[in-house]
DNA sequence: ACAGCCCACTAGCACGCGCAAGTTATAGTG
DNA sequence: CACTATAACTTGCGCGTGCTAGTGGGCTGT
């Protein structure tokens, strides 16, 4: 058990003062230190394996250096993990640390925020307003999306471009009236209403019928019954909240007999794995999430530092992916 | 801006001394305080909303109680957030948080260790020779699992208890020429030989044939080629890695004019949506990944603090969902 | 009455670092 | 030559907590 490596060691091994050490350490602006102590001090520090104590930072300046990123307990597919990966390395560049949270619906513990003070804390949409007053209580005022402010158009079509690829391509296909099924999992449903809202837009806007919308959930029967409704009413084409729910409607599809994409083409949404295993082989529309990650990471720093604000929208690529589920309707 | 709450401003409000105030918040174990003392600090302590300084307890104590958890970078599914789940809430209990953290292959940034410095870090499976010595480089000495260790059984077992029941599943059924299929992602190569391995074994013990083992992609035609060799050894039925393997299993047999699972039962592991979602439905194994998630917290806390270690493995609960993707062989 | 003892507390240092204020030596200026 | 300005440092305080080493007062026993 040996004892750590401090400032004052290097101080010591250096023949400086500590502060000198801390001045070179942190190059503090506005202190000249001549190239030969630079040098002197840098030696020792990696010569003795110098590593800074996180905690004493941030009791001396008062700020942690940590982002906190609030997660949604929904699973994380793989666009997600690249959107993380980005946000973190933008966030290390600027010497902070991402660190990920999860808070859950049933969970009675304290939030990590309250035991970690983080300098900012940033969630995915909106925060709900009792997880906004835990922190306020908890001291944390750095948080994005700002809870003061509605949310914005900007960073509501960074989630939604998606959606008209998928309209527009089944409308270039040829198909004239659409349906949307969207989920019924509360804690998508406010993404889900956005989507919907431009999955309307966005055909009204081609010329076609409003699409009928009907949320889908695979353990029970919901999708046969809306499969059969939308039959009913003409429909030869399904826009899918996301590939899940492309999987449960073209399930549904092939049970009762149809073909799909035949009798009923359905559409996906974010190219997950499942889009290409499913038989047939789901269309899906895949975006570019690490545009996303890094804007994110820069409102936080904008936040945390008061650097300038990315300003505007982040920039979303979304691609769209054709496969089997989707062709021109029959007749 | 407000200033913090400090014990000092406890001790004031209260009249007693700081030491009196840290006392009574820790309840530190061998120090008298009465009752009327120790409702005043309390009272005022909830009166004025003070939160201790979690740098500062760090910085004084020389413990962050923090727990690291490494993730792989697959993605998460719902059973990996229910582990995690579970892990966090024992730490908590504990007065531990736990903090989650991916390392990218191709990332360059510092990993978080160095920067947070967890008292344990913990990992799934064996961490590779050059992260130890990143841990080590970092100071850590708390490591789980045990880099000098061998991988020992117990721990093993936990991983591989489904695999057995998939094959005693289609051993029930009728089967007896089973293969294997596995994946071809590097990172998953261990696990995914532990269950091979496993596989193999209790094939064994039921009598049956040396399954044939494969590894399939569904970004290419391995599982087609490996179907065909399968029909030709006349194979039955396929224990897959996992669901997504067995989606891609099924969906080559599939396409390739095969009945399943009239020609070929097809069983996955996990019991990822994708199963429930599948045409045909796929026959899975769930794991009861709860337990897992409190024994390792509880191996954390045992290296932590010196508290008794939880002893033999985790108990996992693993239970078969019988769905459609299997069913007695034809003939 | 006085030592001895326990109870209930207090004084104050240590943790490692950032940074404001002070200090010394040297160069520059009228 | 006296004086100021600047470079290149050093001294030392403060961040908020944990915890060890006291400290005084009341009670007991002889």
């Amino acid at each position: 058990m040996t004892r750590r490596i401090t400032a004052a060691d290097i101080a010591e091994a250096a023949g400086v003062s500590r502060a000198t050490v801390g001045f070179v350490l942190n190059n503090t602006p506005g202190q000249k230190i001549s190239d030969g102590t630079r040098d002197r001090v840098l030696s020792a520090a990696s010569r003795l394996g110098y590593r800074p104590h996180r905690a004493a930072q941030t009791l001396a300046r008062g700020r942690s250096r940590l982002v906190l990123l609030v997660l949604p307990d929904w699973p994380l597919d793989h666009s997600m993990r690249q959107y993380l990966e980005e946000a973190a390395h933008t966030l290390d560049e600027a010497g902070y640390s991402l660190v990920t949270y999860t808070r859950h619906p049933g969970d009675q513990s304290r939030p990590l925020w309250e035991s970690l003070d983080p300098d900012v804390v940033v969630g995915f949409g909106a925060f709900d307003t009792e997880t906004v007053a835990s922190l306020r209580a908890s001291g944390i005022t750095k948080i994005y999306p700002n809870p003061d402010h509605q949310p914005d158009e900007a960073a509501a079509s960074s989630v939604t471009t998606g959606t008209c690829l998928q309209v527009e391509h089944l409308h270039g296909l040829g198909h004239r009236r659409l349906a949307f099924a969207g989920t019924t999992d509360p804690r998508l449903s406010s993404l889900k209403g956005q989507r919907l809202a431009t999955a309307r837009e966005c055909a009204r806007r081609l010329g076609l019928d409003d699409p009928a919308a009907r949320d889908v959930d695979h353990r029970d029967d919901s999708a046969t019954k809306a499969v059969a409704e939308w039959r009913a009413q003409g429909v030869t084409a399904v826009v899918a909240y996301n590939d899940d729910i492309a999987a449960t409607v073209a399930g549904a599809a092939l049970r009762a007999g149809l073909s799909v994409p035949g009798d009923l083409s359905v559409i996906g949404h974010d190219d997950s794995p499942l889009a290409a295993m499913f038989v047939p082989a789901l269309s899906s529309v895949r975006m570019d999430t690490i545009g996303v990650g890094r804007h994110v990471a820069q409102e936080a720093l904008h936040l945390a530092d008061g650097r300038p604000a990315p300003g505007g929208a982040p920039d979303v690529a979304a691609n769209l992916v054709p496969r089997e589920s989707t062709a021109t309707p029959r007749g």
